[in-house]
DNA sequence: GCTCTCCTCTAGATAATCAAGATGACCATA
DNA sequence: TATGGTCATCTTGATTATCTAGAGGAGAGC
């Protein structure tokens, strides 16, 4: 067996693609891209995750899609962050600094 | 409604349970409020989650229930590490550290 | 007797993920 | 023209960890 990229932490992945979008948008296939060259490959988004989690988004109202044709001449869905997604975005950053540190005290408590 | 406590970054269960019990056996009710106390209430480990981790775990032979009278003299089940129990913290634990860094590195991209 | 706290455990629902594909279009090469 | 690679979207079905919302028993204090 082949060695596996790590599941992802669940409920972090909505995070993660809020992220990913911040600075501009982008399509699926290069979301999940850049996730996995970021991470260095430690996180290795399976479609089946993520695009289940872009309607997700989008219901919210924290992403919007748009088709676009890529830089390679290719139809893609290009998603970008809404204003609500920026704020979805911080609200979710604050609660995962949170719970890191919770956890990062369990695990150093002696 | 109260202000309810966060969510389990899932999958992290196990690893704190384990954690928990590094130092000394604990029964199952006392997990739970180390958990809580030392998470300073971001952690609010539910008993629908928590016992079926024990089965996990126990079937996993990571750890290993015995009853024992507390010291207020009640019956209470407590679970002790065992050596492969051991084992499998240190993995869990060097998993986590790794997603961490993924998570972090993607959370601090510019 | 009564209630509070300690402590174990269960049933059922929810929801995020995974595995394993299908589909189609552009592109390079034979 | 045929073929295969890679870009790109999307689906179906299963798994599984968690949550909600309890039940139940037993000692302690009043």
């Amino acid at each position: 067996m082949n060695p596996r990229a790590a599941d992802l932490v669940q409920g972090t992945l909505d995070m993660l693609i809020l992220k990913t979008l911040q600075l501009e948008p982008r399509h699926g296939y290069g979301i999940a891209q850049r996730i996995e060259q970021i991470s260095r490959g430690v996180f290795r988004v399976n479609p089946g995750s993520l695009f289940p989690a872009f309607r997700r988004l989008e219901r919210q109202g924290w992403i919007k899609a748009e088709w676009r044709p890529t830089e390679n001449h290719r139809r893609a869905k290009y998603y970008r962050l809404t204003e609500r997604g920026r704020g979805q975005l911080r609200t979710e950053t604050a609660e995962w600094t949170k719970q890191l540190a919770a956890i990062t005290r369990i695990m150093e408590a002696s």
